[in-house]
DNA sequence: TAAGTTCTGGTCGACAAGACCATAACTTCG
DNA sequence: CGAAGTTATGGTCTTGTCGACCAGAACTTA
């Protein structure tokens, strides 16, 4: 036991100046659907390490913001968007050896995006890109550090808090139909699920989607317009959509 | 990590020992049930600052070891036990001025014993001592650092995870009734739950507990002696037990 | 033995969710 | 213009889950 007499593990007559320094980044994993595929953005590194590698976006935090300051400075000044509701802690990463200069601890943020490809295009941009997840996983891409880790565990989480909230709305524009946001679960979790008892579950679940009165135009397909709503209320408790393929029920065709 | 060419806040060329020095540690929220009640493991300050005050046990990470291993190690220095899968990162804290000597950033665990008490009193003990979280939260207790946020934070994702997760046998002994299963849950989330369905609910669920064959001596009060379990598979997906309390359904009395 | 207490299994009704069908409202094509 | 195709959306039916409630079993103490 280091002692409880001084700070919790620290003899009481350590110099605070000979503790190890780390340098602490804010790293983001932004995410949104692209011709019905789930993307992240990646930027590609210019300098060493990992020189040509891509990476997910992020910076050093300041000693005078927060965490979550330096996320949504850093999500403005990567991408432009404004939004720093849609920022999500999800973890920290500090493995020795994770960044070859120096200790460098990492606050990852997850944040759920629309239109990230308009913004990428109009601020930076030579070097940011949109890579669908899959590609991004599966070891197409070489990723720098340990951002494979840390892409493979935001997508755990939206997936699982697809699931739990209402975040779906983010990945949709600012009024969508019922049809939209069905793509995003079926995007994100691989699955088909049935037009109508989706629509049952979304319109019922009051506040957290909401008609607009409006209908949008049929696709170049025909059909009949679907509604048009706009989101509610984002995050919920009892989420709307429970994930098909829960360990339950004997192995039912639901 | 930033160093993509013409990032406005960090130029490519900066010199990554000039980056913002932290020093990074690892706190950890243990929990304990303790006479129906839930408990959390605080040691008192002898220093500055904050001398006299409360705080949860925790040390500084070493360059050599990753935030997990910080985190066991430190647990196992503070209580003696050794269960590093009971440990689970649930947040970072890193606001400016939380420690007023220096720049700290501290990555949050959460571990959830049984017989905390007993360790604690056997290895330093003088200043460390469970106190009860209602006591702890609800301002009688004056916390040291931003300790009284990390804390309710802890509890709030304990009452989040006893709802997906099977942690709730962590609390309880090696073998146990489902009374008493029952008790953590009621305690946590402050409800009262019927026995002959938390039986059901929890009996069904294959393989979260498991029938020792042996029965419990009935109590004083008298009583049919209960059934003896052991813990099965701890963490599962689909949680055996759903929080009552739901924002859900209408106002039924369900 | 009687009374009390706890455990434990059973039943019932409410409700949620998926499968499936039917119809409405639009398209394009002949 | 009418027919065929396509999408949206509402209805019904069935199944499974969960809580409320009751009853009996198995022990205690008095």
């Amino acid at each position: 036991m280091t002692t409880k007499t001084g700070d919790p593990g620290v003899p009481a007559n350590y110099d605070p100046a000979q503790f190890p320094a780390f340098a602490v980044t804010v790293d983001m994993v932004i995410l949104t659907m692209s011709q019905g595929r789930l993307h992240v953005l990646l930027v590609r590194r210019g300098v060493a390490p990992f020189a040509g590698k891509w990476a997910i976006p992020g910076g050093f935090k300041r000693p005078t913001e927060t965490l979550d300051e330096a996320a949504k400075r850093e999500l403005v000044e990567e991408t432009g968007v404004d939004s720093a509701s849609l920022l999500k802690q999800f973890g920290a990463y500090g493995d020795p050896g994770r960044d070859p200069r120096m200790n460098v601890v990492t606050i990852a943020y997850l944040a759920v995006l629309r239109d990230v490809g308009s913004v990428v295009a109009g601020t930076d941009a030579a070097d940011a890109q949109l890579i669908p997840v899959s590609q991004a996983l599966n070891g197409k891409i070489d990723l720098a550090f340990d951002h494979a880790r840390i892409v493979r565990d935001a997508v755990e989480r939206v997936r699982l808090d697809l699931e739990l909230t209402g975040i779906a709305t983010a990945f949709v524009g600012p009024t969508f139909t019922v049809a939209e946001l069905r793509a995003v679960y079926e995007a994100v979790w691989g699955v088909q699920l049935d037009g109508a008892n989706f629509r049952r579950r979304v319109v019922t679940e009051s506040g957290w989607v909401i008609p607009t009165g409006r209908r949008a135009r049929p696709g170049s397909t025909g059909g009949k317009p679907a509604e048009l709503f706009r989101a509610g209320r984002m995050w919920k408790q009892g989420g709307p959509i429970r994930h098909p393929q829960s360990p339950d029920r004997g192995k039912g065709s639901q």
